[in-house]
DNA sequence: GTCCATTGTATTGTATACAATTATACGAGA
DNA sequence: TCTCGTATAATTGTATACAATACAATGGAC
């Protein structure tokens, strides 16, 4: 079992299709391309010096992530992300996260113990030394760890989408306030109970670590990135 | 929100490559296509009598669900899904379609819950008449009610993906045994939870469906169509 | 005989050409 | 003026041609 690594969400930067589909990605995500909009394959590839082709698959994938609606014969419209949308990922998140750190307590190997113990060490550090960026990494990494350390491809799988999905907006709240260090603290809680095998308690930990972080990232202006269509 | 139909996965009957997702789509699933086998655009467009065009674009969308991996410059290899996959997702769904119940119950409609009344009612009396096909299609459009009643499209975008996925498995048990109607008695339950606005009984009752749909299927016999590398 | 370079072949990546479909503009007729 | 139909343009769908890459086979140097 997993002789290769099965890195589905690498998606060849070095190609042109993927390289595409994370500009595309990025732009939606980001709102640069609005609710509704059309986006047209020549457009596009004029735009990024690449002929149709590759944007065409592009398109397909997106399509697939829920980004981009494509009808038949008509056109690529974009689906977009509202805060609703949001505050949806990281409630399915907070209980898939929990089930995750609860099957990792079971699962996990030596190697990613320490892997994980090294990434919440060295968050600690970075924290006090202010380093943003790394901060951010580190935070990433951790829950690739965990995510990786379920040992269930079909969970990793579905976290690491969510988790690229709020990436952006999450990389904005974490760098500009007193986040990152009570993140770190949940982190570390989580990584203590797994490795005292307490799987309940992992689970609980995690589970309001997604809660936290949505909290605070609703405190921090989540609203005015998105407009505020959201919770009714 | 909603004026038009989003249906991600109509992925249009009518293109070729709407037609050749799906059937290599279906192909996988079913097992023609075994683990580590590689796919070849060729080969697939010949066998198909289209183009490598429409073939590669099935291909990226097949990646995008975890069924194919794409090696740049290489190939396509079928991933696959095996007996620990299944379990994982009915463990996903489990707290997921919790999730969805929970939130339908705020959220459902006065359509939506009269179509859901008129699920059950319809398949109590096919159960009886011992019409399969029938109840297998309600059973299916029972999850659909809730996942559109739930009001989350993240959320609902996620249960239909995995639901699909199982859906091959799925079908082939519900059939074979007495699961029908328990599984109908299940699905009543949960929708007078959501009528009587018990939203936490309604969760409940959800998670527990999931986890009695897993162990029907287990004891079926989910073993023997995937092989034995399951559950150590 | 072994190792390394080179070449050849198969396969994917990309670009372009052509077909099918849809939207739009315009004019004829009522 | 409004409506309908037709022609035209714009856009996507598909097929094919060409380029780049990976891998295997071949052959020579040592």
């Amino acid at each position: 079992m997993g002789n290769y690594d099965i890195k589905h969400d690498v998606n060849d930067k070095y190609s042109l299709r993927g390289r595409v589909f994370q500009k595309l990605r990025e732009d939606i995500l980001s709102g640069k391309y609005k609710e509704h909009e059309e986006l047209k394959e020549v457009a596009i590839g004029e735009e990024l010096g690449v002929s149709r082709t590759p944007v065409r698959e592009a398109f397909r994938q997106l399509e697939l992530e829920g980004l981009l609606q494509i009808v038949p014969n008509k056109g690529a419209y974009v689906t977009g992300i509202t805060a609703k949308d949001v505050k949806d990922i990281y409630m399915i998140r907070s209980l898939l996260e929990g089930l995750c750190a609860r099957l990792a307590t079971e699962k996990i190997t030596k190697e990613q113990m320490e892997e994980m113990e090294e990434n919440i060490y060295l968050a600690e550090f970075h924290e006090e030394k202010g380093h943003l960026d790394q901060m951010a990494e580190l935070d990433n990494r951790f829950h690739d760890i965990l995510y990786e350390a379920c040992d269930s491809k079909m969970l990793e799988h579905t976290l690491k989408d969510f988790h690229q999905y709020v990436l952006r907006v999450r990389q904005r709240t974490l760098a500009t306030n007193t986040r990152g260090r009570a993140s770190n603290d949940e982190h570390r809680k989580i990584m203590e109970a797994i490795k005292e095998k307490d799987a309940d308690r992992a689970e609980k930990l995690a589970n309001q670590h997604m809660i936290n972080a949505y909290d605070n990232m609703v405190k921090n202006g989540l609203k005015e990135i998105y407009g505020d269509e959201s919770d009714t």
